[in-house]
DNA sequence: TTGTAGGCGTTATCAG
DNA sequence: CTGATAACGCCTACAA
């Protein structure tokens, strides 16, 4: 028997074989097509997925009965044999996140250029969560990427080497991450600064385990240190708007002149608690965040912060999984690391001498 | 022959059948915890799959040999033979507009509460992409929910026939919706304005194809005749933060002491035309949004607008799904209409007589 | 160039 | 209660 409904099919019974799909009860199939092209299913598959191995001829007819049964391959089947499933997964701390939604649309538009699927899924809170997720989702990809993942390094490694994995905004030995090039955007931030008088600034860290808030911080202080200026850090921080609403007392104590903080939710939240205690931004105190989210340039004052490419993250994510997946080069050059830039908007200006009243 | 593999491994001959798996080069499969457990594989599906079909003592011995071998029924596998993939496509126009995050992220976390993977992709601009992602993505998943979806009312009918569809945000025969119930939050917002003293309003209306953009309109001129209050529509108008600046003019033209416009993007446009122009709100003019997105409470002032639940909205969708699905009823009712509600804050205020100065 | 005959991993049916 | 066997739809040696 050479093919699973074949038999029935050449049965030479009609529509009354009602197990048969004569009246097709589902999608068709290369069997359907081989029925009416007069062919065997092993050429319709051939014709239809490798061309130039069958004759023009055979291959015509096929192609015209694959387009009047509207036939499209079952993707499952293929994916069976092959173990490719043409779809990637991103999986990301909080959709809801601002700064996750140019990495998801980057992500998504370089996937579907490919055509390829793309699966989402949040991961909450702490490492538990995000490792159940990756587990349920794993077998179903091709590659992931994990956009500021709360997994400890180790199970990083261990997941690549079971499948193709990119991080994004995390680095870890032997994995392969898009991650920004703070160090620009951070030297243009002194730069600004220090031209507007600041020498003493105080950064509002977040998570104590985020390897982009280390990074943020790390580089902050290298530069302020090149640039004689004083850097005090605040923090850990969470990375929200109440954060950031929180740390009014501490930076009013602390009494510098301007404030970094880790991103732009926090500088927000910095703003809102200043508002309504009467600190004027940037008059008493200049503030900057991280990142550029949508809204940081419709709040009052609008907020200087350092952009960070999500989209672009996204899309060589997707490159990089594609280059090792199908061995092809990516026109994105997905080496390199992620410019980023000061934006300077209104929340910054010139010093005030001996930082915020207190 | 039995399985595709057991014929390998009967055979005497130990690791020197390199063929064989005995040092297994992918996940281990029912073949492997069968002949670990020495049972047939047929058993170990059983066991693992239909619990209590099987003695006791070999479930166990079988479940042993499975988390020995760290197994995970391949889902794929399963899917070609069931048909089902456990994965659901969610389709949004645009991911980075504030109004799809709340869908997406409630999709997501009712998928994953129920073991389902969700897909997510972008219709970009016209129907014509549109259909193509669906034709794309739809062999590989078992339902689809359409957000805010360009298709014509046709496609989405055709398409409910071939695979269950939610829609949310659109309403089309026979196709189940997820829908807002705009004429609550309307009618608060009538009241609202009418006990400010406002009688000439204007809505600022969005693209002339969206649904719930003519379903807003009409809610409203149905209340402001109620209300006795005067009505002008404005539009249409790009659903954007630039198409709302461009109605400024418009608006000083026709004369209204409010205006509600189709979403709060635009609403947000229309305030800063009306700052850059020294137009006062809410002193000269009122003005309202819908959605309530992220944003509308930072800005200043603060946006008054008519909160839409996408949260809510999303998670209801995949419920719908679910529902047909596996023919289970879930917690969060499905049916009927989702509540909006006017979240008042501080864009509207007591009616300038004659108007905003032109 | 085309047909034959498995196999991918799982589930379902049918015997035993 | 368990084993054998045949699908699910597609792909690919191998043979003709």
């Amino acid at each position: 028997m050479s093919g699973p409904v074949a038999a029935d099919k050449s049965a030479s019974e009609p529509p009354v074989t009602a197990a048969g799909r004569l009246s097709p009860p589902g999608p068709a199939t290369i069997y359907d097509i081989a029925q009416l092209a007069g062919v065997n299913p092993s050429t319709v598959s051939r014709a239809l997925s490798t061309p130039g191995r069958t004759s023009a001829a055979t291959e015509a007819r096929i192609r015209a009965a694959a387009a009047q049964l509207n036939f499209r391959a079952n993707p499952i089947a293929r994916a069976l044999h092959s173990g490719r499933t043409r779809t990637l997964a991103l999986i990301v701390a909080d959709i809801t996140n601002p700064v996750a939604f140019g990495i998801v649309r980057g992500a998504e538009q370089a996937a579907s250029a490919r055509d390829y699927s793309l699966v989402i899924a949040e991961s909450q809170e702490s490492g538990e969560a995000e490792a159940g997720t990756i587990h349920r989702i794993l077998p179903g990809v091709d590659g992931l990427i994990l956009a500021t993942t709360r997994l400890p390094s180790q199970r990083i490694i261990e997941l690549g080497t079971r499948t193709p994995v990119v991080l994004i905004n995390r680095a870890v030995e032997g994995v392969p991450a898009v991650l920004p090039d703070i160090e620009r955007g951070v030297s243009q931030l002194l730069d600004h600064l220090g031209a507007l008088g600041h020498s003493s600034i105080a950064f509002l860290s977040g998570p104590a385990d985020s390897w982009i808030n280390a990074r943020r911080s790390e580089h902050l202080m290298v530069a302020a240190v090149r640039a004689e200026l004083e850097l005090v850090e605040i923090g850990p921080n969470s990375p929200t708007i109440t954060g950031g609403r929180a740390t009014l007392r501490q930076v009013l104590a602390a009494g510098p002149t301007a404030v970094v903080a880790f991103n732009d939710l926090m500088a927000i939240g910095l703003m809102q608690a200043a508002a309504s205690e009467g600190v004027r931004v940037p008059g008493d105190l200049s503030v900057v965040g991280f990142d550029d989210i949508f809204a940081s340039d419709l709040i009052t004052p609008p907020l200087t912060t350092i952009r960070a490419q999500g989209v672009s993250a996204g899309q060589r994510a997707v490159d990089h999984l594609l280059e090792r997946l199908e061995g092809v080069e990516m026109e994105r050059a997905p080496t390199g690391l992620l410019e980023t830039a000061l934006v300077i908007r209104e929340s910054t200006g010139p010093a005030r001498p001996g930082g915020a009243p207190r």
